[in-house]
Formats: C-alpha cells, sequence, structure tokens
RNA sequence: GGGCGAAUACCAGAGUGGCCAAAUGGGGCAGACUGUAAAUCUGCUGGUUUAUACCUUCGGUGGUUCGAAUCCAUCUUCGCCCA
C-alpha cells in the first residue's frame, strides 16, 4: 500500500513537500505526529492525525506519536487559544500513560516489528534544556525575519490584530522546530505529520534540520476537518467528544456519528474508517439511492464505535437507539425491565430524587431546576415546556404547572426526562 | 518611563444622562418539516410562580445626579505609538 496515494484518494492530503514520496518509497521512514496532553483523553479531533498514523503504520512505515509536553504549556499562536495552564509533571505523566493507551487502539506499539510504533514526549529532552543553551544551540539558526514571515505569526502582529503576541508565543515554532531536530537526530524521523494549521511550524522544524546539520527533512499535512455547515467539528452542545467512554459515554458516540450530515459522511468515512475504496463507493451509491437509510453514516457509525470502543459497545448503542427513537418508544418504556432500562441508560446524565417529594407532588419544574439539574432556571423550564421542547417518559409535557407523581415512576423508582429530541435525563428515586 | 486608545451578554459589536436587560450579526438551544440529515421557516437566548412588574448586570471601587452602560475621580487589565 503506497501511503502517499492512500491518502490521496481519502482526502486527507493538504500539502506535501516535494521529494517526500521519493524518501517513502526510498526506505522505511519514520515520522511523528503532534498531539497536546491537555487532558487525559483524546477526543475526535485528535482522530485525524492518529489516523494519518495508522496509515502511516499500515505502508510499513515508523509512526511515532510525539506527547507535547513541553510545547502543550506554550500554546500555539496559530491556534488562537487562552494562555494555558501549567501542567504539572505528575499530570503530564498521568494524560501521556492515557492518550498511550488510547492510541493503542489504533498503533501497534509492542510488536517486534521494526516499524512498531513509538511514544515520546518532548518534555523529556526540554526540561533540562537551558535556555541560555536553547538561543545559542537552536535560536542563532533561525532568523527572526524567517519566524515573522509565518501566517500564523503575521496574523496575530497584523494591525487589525488586537491580541498581540507574547514572546512566548512568537517562540512556539521554535520548540516545536527543535522537537523535529531533536527526532531527525535521535531517531532518524524525516517526516512531520500535522494539520494544515501546523505547516508554518513544521518547516520550521525542516529549515532548522537543513541549517544545523544539512539534512533534508519532510513535512505533509491534512485539511483540517470542517462541517458542511461550516460549524466547528466534533463540538456538541455538551462539548468535545471524547474517546475515554468516561467523558463521553459510547452511545453519545455512537450518536455523534450517526447524526453526521449527508454531506459529511461520504468525507469522514474516507477518513475515520479503514474501509477500502470499492466498499466506500458502494455505500455511497447506496445512500443516493434510498437517503433516508442513512448507510453512510450507520457503517461509520459502527467502524468507529467498535474501533474506540468495542463491538459489545456498539451493539448496546445501536439498542439503546433504537428503544430511544422508535415511534412506540413511550410504551416499550413501560415494559422494560430494570435491567435494560440501566444498560439503555448508560452514560446519560443521572440525578437522585427523594421519593418524598414525588409523592408530595412536587411540581414539575421545581423538580427539574432545584432538586435535579435538568434546567438551568425555571424561567428556562417554563419556555421549554411551552415550546414544546421537555418530555417526560418520552410523552410531551404541555402544561408548565405539572405536578409530579408516583405514576411517573418506571420500574417503581425511575424517571426519563427529555430537553429537546436527544437530550435524556435519568432521575432515580431514592 | 512618556503619549494615545480600549474594556458592553457565549463571541463580535452598537449604544455616549431617563424610551436600556441593552440594537444588529454570528453562535447556541428548542419547535415545525424530514430521515435522529441538510436547507428553510418560527420562537427563545440574565434571574424571579404565569409578568404592560420587580431584582441583578455594561472591567473594579468611589462619586456627581431625582435618575448612570453613558458624566467625574481612581485603580486594574489590554492594545497601539514614542523612548
Amino acid at each position: 500500500m503506497d501511503f502517499i496515494d492512500e491518502l490521496t484518494w481519502r482526502g486527507m492530503i493538504h500539502t506535501v513537500m516535494p521529494g517526500t514520496e521519493e524518501q517513502l518509497k526510498k526506505e522505511m521512514t519514520t515520522a511523528y505526529l503532534g498531539i497536546d496532553p491537555t487532558a487525559d483523553s483524546l477526543h475526535i479531533g485528535h482522530l485525524v492525525g492518529v489516523m494519518m498514523l495508522k496509515h502511516f503504520q499500515r505502508s510499513g512505515h515508523k509512526p511515532i506519536a510525539l506527547v507535547g509536553g513541553a510545547t502543550g504549556m506554550i500554546g500555539d499562536p496559530s491556534m488562537k487559544s487562552q494562555e494555558r495552564k501549567l501542567l504539572d509533571e505528575a499530570t503530564l505523566r498521568h494524560n501521556q500513560e492515557a492518550i498511550k493507551k488510547q492510541l493503542a487502539k489504533f498503533l501497534d506499539f509492542d510488536s517486534d516489528a521494526p516499524n512498531a510504533a513509538e511514544l515520546v514526549n518532548n518534555y523529556d529532552w526540554m526540561k533540562n534544556f537551558s535556555f541560555l543553551d536553547f538561543i545559542r544551540d537552536v535560536g542563532k539558526h533561525i532568523t527572526v525575519n524567517y519566524m515573522m514571515s509565518k501566517d500564523s505569526v503575521k496574523k496575530r502582529l497584523s494591525r487589525d490584530s488586537n491580541e498581540g503576541m507574547s514572546f512566548t508565543e512568537f517562540s512556539y515554532q521554535l520548540v516545536q522546530g527543535y522537537d523535529f531536530l531533536n527526532l531527525y537526530r535521535e531517531k532518524n524521523c524525516r517526516l512531520q505529520l500535522g494539520g494544515s494549521d501546523q505547516w508554518g511550524n513544521i518547516t520550521t522544524g525542516t529549515e532548522l534540520i537543513r541549517r544545523t546539520l544539512g539534512g533534508e527533512a519532510f513535512a505533509l499535512t491534512c485539511p483540517l476537518i470542517t462541517k458542511a455547515d461550516g460549524g466547528k467539528f466534533g463540538k456538541t452542545e455538551s462539548g468535545n467528544v471524547w474517546l475515554d467512554p468516561a467523558y463521553t459515554s459510547p452511545y453519545k458516540f455512537y450518536q455523534f456519528w450517526l447524526n453526521v450530515s449527508d454531506e459529511d459522511a461520504e468525507k469522514y468515512i474516507k477518513i475515520f474508517t479503514e474501509l477500502g475504496r470499492e466498499e466506500i463507493e458502494a455505500l455511497v451509491a447506496e445512500q443516493k439511492a434510498d437517503p433516508g437509510l442513512r448507510p453512510l453514516q450507520k457503517r461509520l457509525a459502527k467502524e468507529i464505535t467498535t474501533m474506540v470502543h468495542s463491538a459489545e459497545d456498539y451493539e448496546k448503542a445501536v439498542e439503546a437507539s433504537q428503544i430511544l427513537f422508535s415511534n412506540k418508544a413511550g410504551e416499550t418504556l413501560h415494559k422494560l425491565d430494570e435491567h435494560t432500562l440501566l444498560d439503555v441508560f448508560e452514560g446519560v446524565p443521572t440525578f437522585e430524587v427523594s421519593r418524598q417529594d414525588i409523592e408530595s407532588g412536587i411540581r414539575m419544574a421545581d423538580l427539574l431546576t432545584d432538586k435535579a439539574a435538568v434546567f438551568p432556571s425555571k424561567g428556562e423550564f417554563r419556555k421549554m415546556v411551552q415550546g414544546g421542547g421537555v418530555s417526560v417518559n418520552k410523552e410531551k409535557l404541555t402544561d408548565p404547572n405539572a405536578e409530579a407523581s408516583t405514576d411517573l415512576l418506571l420500574n417503581d423508582r425511575y424517571i426519563i426526562v427529555q430537553r429537546g429530541k436527544k437530550n435524556y435525563y435519568l432521575l432515580i428515586v431514592k
């Protein structure tokens, strides 16, 4: 399998530095991709890069995942992000381990193959690098003029930006560039992968390698993932979609992919699954024939959920979806036994409320704001009810002054509340 | 260190003494239509037991005034320019 060809038809290539293809054809090549260890889980925004590494390894080359313990503290100016919080070393190591575990689902770290994946952390070589040594040994080779010509920098220095840029951020590209230089030297790493926003930072690295060692290194970037409607990819109303089931339940994870728009589905299935070209083309044809069936979304959701979680989690998510979105959901709900019910609502936010409140006929408005924070305020609750957006046990709540009663209890101790079509909450009566 | 300017809701951004819970746009949420899609249309987007009402909000504090997002003082933060 040819790495570049593979990525090309999948639409995963933005820019390739000349000579990259020749290098890859010549020999087994090592490439790296940087990941910010800001949390102890990856989110799906990281997945594109991870898939690049995966394809890279599958085509016989050696991938390195670089955890940016050092760079993560600085903050990339191209991200327009807030000041980074400094991670202490314990947190950093914890995050690194967690990330490695997740990466292991995509990459082979442990085999004896010559192209087994590796995980490195730039904190390890940066932490004892003194400032003086750094500006002398690294900074000397790159001119400020060169650094200023980068888009990420220019944007921040332009008149209409009222942000300004700190020296710390400015030096980011040098630190990242040094990573590349270091990996080039220590591990013969010749290629850096990344999102297209990383192009400037990556080329600082190749430039640094050329100027200090006279070596040749390459760059390949993928397009940033977008949504057809221009929204940010990977965000839902409840924030990032994480790979860690403790942060994003497999059900939610599955639902995220299932809800991808038609336009995006074809793009995503190429990027986020390993399905071959014919298979994807067949699915696209199917989708065209009957868009309502959403074969692309279903398959996409299946592949990723299985890969990130497990086949079992996928089955459960499908089952739960069927129960929650079928027309007869109202009746079904009352018939479910406790075990199935809890299974279906696994990962849904739950609240405990007292039986006494229910028995005394507490007003739903109070129950769902004060006792269980489903709604932030009673006004919000009222508006939502008036707009027809609240359901209890799958039945629309029409009266904002409705009161709770024990009739609502499923299995004598559960109440299902819905805010909108897709947000479920489980109340457990104690 | 000197000069100038800015700070308004999730973001951008209007408002420069009462008609301001604060225009507009974006985003978000919800409803209708559909396919748990997109597009479109509608409503909501500080809080309070239904509200032509009340309370809390326009960087912080203090003041002027019957009345302040708006005027004054001071502090803080940020940006630009000069050194």
